[in-house]
DNA sequence: TATGAATGAGTTTTCATTCAT
DNA sequence: AATGAATGAAAACTCATTCAT
């Protein structure tokens, strides 16, 4: 019936949840669409296809974790080991609640078969990357710092999937404790100089 | 008279290389065939059905890791600083090789739609934590020998999958180098105890 | 408070334009929708139906040829051979213009598969063919006036045909040139008896 | 199950029946399945698509056109006018037995909308032209022969069209006997000369 | 063994149409 | 009048699987 039954932003929420659970290729517009209560078709409305409303589950994703962890960087009240320790927090809380990295469990199953989805997914992991190496530029030099950002993110993503494949939390909550106690004593070590 | 073109052991090969491409549910039993020069029927003769061949990938991928990983395990001329070289090694070329984890890639999608293949594999993650943490309770007490063993692994696997998001193999060495820097590191504290 | 953007008129005028190039059952209401700038369910407001577009369409080229073409024939100031140049040359200025015959196009793509526009269609035939006819009856006799009618508009519809093929106007050129050459000599000989 | 049913060939046949009668787009392919006795996805064990699917039926008829009209034209026992009869016999046959023209029928449908199939069908009347053209050019000037061929074949797709909207045969005859005392007469002065 | 044929269930997508606002 | 949302039916196509040869 021709009343708005769900909003575009409930269904990209929705689309979000089955595609993390299911993956790309094995969700069908179908599952979406019985989880959402809309019918097949009426999604069409809403998105060109399959692709793209992939994509806005991405797209979604990205801005949320862009204003939630990202939004610390430019804080000037902060100092670094806050923003820091913002930022790992805010990934240890949206991973344990989410049960998985949606945007990793996408990532290696389209990386081969979806270039755009792939590329979508490719520049949050950049924009994390820069973020993180930006903070720990106050500390580190420029080298170093973009070395430190990269082993960490990739250490959590391990994590997560381990968590996921154990489903076991403490992979995770540890590789945050061992993030925090290194960004506490690297920092302490630095002022001590 | 229909000669054998393909042994079994060979199409399970290419079946593993089709499969860490393109994952498990993108993968159709049509793409394997083509790979390996058979028509779609003939696959049936060696396998009951996608699963099967999946299945016998993960175990051939987990064979052959037992025998090249775990083979030090037991050679007693090998002292552990040896032996766990010898796993971090091993561990890095294949995944440089493979250009990503079959394993890591497969698991992800069918967690929470192919229990017996999430099982399967879980099982290869099972034995390489425990044979990891073998080793390491030769120079750790048992608690912290298998924490160790999972921070590691969960490291190798986050680093794998930077590798094939950025294309880039300097996320998997790099974490290798750190691991064997750690594991020299460490067994020098503990002889110096 | 919604106004009027487009005339109906102007709908079926777009509709014909876009019937013309894409044909009945390939063109969609979205495409006409589009096309005229109002969203798809506001084509409902005018017409029942995509089939009663169609007609509309139909009954909207067949009224502007009568008034253009058949209207020359109660014209008393007019001779035969007037009359029929007229009915020429607004068959092949019409034919120009639109690139192409949608009562051709469309016909052969309804015959069988929508009667009520099939039969809409060969009204406009029958009514072009006994308009000639009864032209002609002046110069001719009346089994012959029909039989010169029926191939003269054949072979227009056959040339437009080509014309649409080979993106080549002579086709229709030549065709309304030889009528007109045939009309006039005939009539000289009639004459002349 | 899994003997074979159908011949490509008669699926093809077939296809080509259903997709004169219904034409490109209103065709689909259960139709075709359902006429020739097959599930739909069986068809395309034999046929990438829909579109290649056309394309066969319309390589078939070209095929068929080709060995049946154009074979006369090396046939060095046949003078010029026994050639041509040939050709018109062969016409009007094959017309009044499909009881339309495919090739036109389906040209108007794709011209703009399926430009695969468009080229397809314009090589069909390329040839045909070409081929009136050559026997015509042993009695005419070069230029003239290709006007009469165009005109001709223009007429008789014209007939063609009218004949099925008023499902009447002598439109088809009358322009066939037309082009055979055409041919006669010319012929016969041209000797005179 | 190998394969070509067949199939049923499921995929993504399109579309004419309805209707509350 | 206009429109955005919704929908059911059907479109083209895919695919794991079966089986006679």
């Amino acid at each position: 019936m021709p009343t708005q039954k769900v909003t575009k932003t409930q269904i990209i929420e929705i689309a979000r949840q089955v595609f993390t659970k299911q993956g790309y290729h094995h969700t069908s517009m179908s599952d979406i669409a019985e989880a959402s209560g809309l019918r097949k078709g009426s999604l069409y409305h809403h998105f060109k296809g399959k692709e793209e409303l992939m994509m806005a589950a991405i797209d979604c994703f990205h801005q949320q974790f862009k204003e939630g962890a990202f939004s610390a960087l430019n804080n000037e009240e902060l100092n670094t080991q806050q923003k820091l320790n913002h930022l790992i927090n805010y990934s240890e809380k949206t991973y344990l609640e989410d049960e998985g990295s949606m945007m990793a469990n996408i990532m290696l199953e389209v990386i081969n078969t979806a270039p755009a989805i792939a590329n979508c997914i490719k520049k949050y992991f950049e924009e994390w990357i820069e973020s993180v190496t930006q903070i720990l530029s106050e500390v580190y030099p420029p080298k170093g710092a973009q070395k430190i950002a990269k082993e960490s993110i990739a250490a959590i993503e391990g994590a997560v999937m381990m968590m996921q494949i154990f489903n076991d939390k403490s992979f995770l909550t540890r590789v945050h404790e061992g993030l925090r106690r290194r960004v506490a004593q690297d920092i302490l070590e630095r002022e001590a100089v």
